[in-house]
DNA sequence: AGTTCGATCGCCT
DNA sequence: GGCGATCGAACTG
């Protein structure tokens, strides 16, 4: 399993955002599979973190592909996203949701609140603490480490489910989720 | 310098 | 379904 290049993240953030499905978030002991993605792009949306410009915590957004842009949240969480597109241009693919790999044991210890391995990382906030990302980890590689994004030796086949993107109030129904369908591991079922 | 608010979660009813 | 926790960042003046 190699980390995949620069190259993969240097496209539109919705392409990004969908490729990323399937993936391996790797952070020391601790991995998973995302199976849920929301795209936050640099024009005309108003819920991205980059939409009034650069800023000390949103200049990772504007620069080159293949970065985390790591934010906290709510006074509790911390959020991953990985930065896409060329240089200079902003737009990001926040992970929403993984289905644990490695460490289960160790995610369990950091999530005493999870009631289930399905509960241990479906939710922003709750796969970065399953992980162990923290702010610190704002501006990290993904192609090189700590934190490693990695396609799996074998991928199955899997449909892409489309919604909006969720707990936003600015431009809330763009069609910028995506899930693996079905999959039990995503944040929130969508409604039939 | 003060205020507002948020890409959430977990517990309560 | 509703709400409180908790705090950094951005905005206002």
């Amino acid at each position: 399993m190699r980390p995949l290049d620069r190259a993969f993240y240097h496209r539109p953030t919705i392409e990004v955002a969908r490729a990323l499905l399937g993936k391996i978030v790797t952070h020391g002991k601790t991995s998973g599979r995302i199976v849920e993605t929301e795209a936050y792009l640099g024009e005309n949306d108003l819920a991205a973190h980059s939409a009034r410009g650069p800023t000390p915590r949103n200049r990772v957004i504007f620069g080159p592909p293949a970065y985390t842009y790591v934010y906290f949240i709510y006074g509790m969480y911390e959020c991953l996203n990985i930065v896409a597109e060329p240089d200079r241009v902003a737009g990001c693919v926040l992970i929403r949701a993984l289905e644990p790999l490695d460490g289960i044991s160790l995610m369990r210890r950091r999530r005493p609140a999870a009631q289930s391995i399905e509960d241990l990382a479906n939710g922003p906030g709750k796969l970065t603490r399953a992980l162990a990302i923290k702010l610190k980890h704002n501006g990290v590689d993904v192609t090189r480490g700590p934190i490693l994004v990695s396609a799996p030796d074998r991928e199955e086949p899997f449909q892409i489910a489309v919604s909006k993107r969720i707990g936003i109030t600015k431009s809330p129904d763009l069609p910028l989720r995506f899930d693996i369908k079905d999959n039990r591991f995503v944040s929130r079922t969508l409604p039939k």
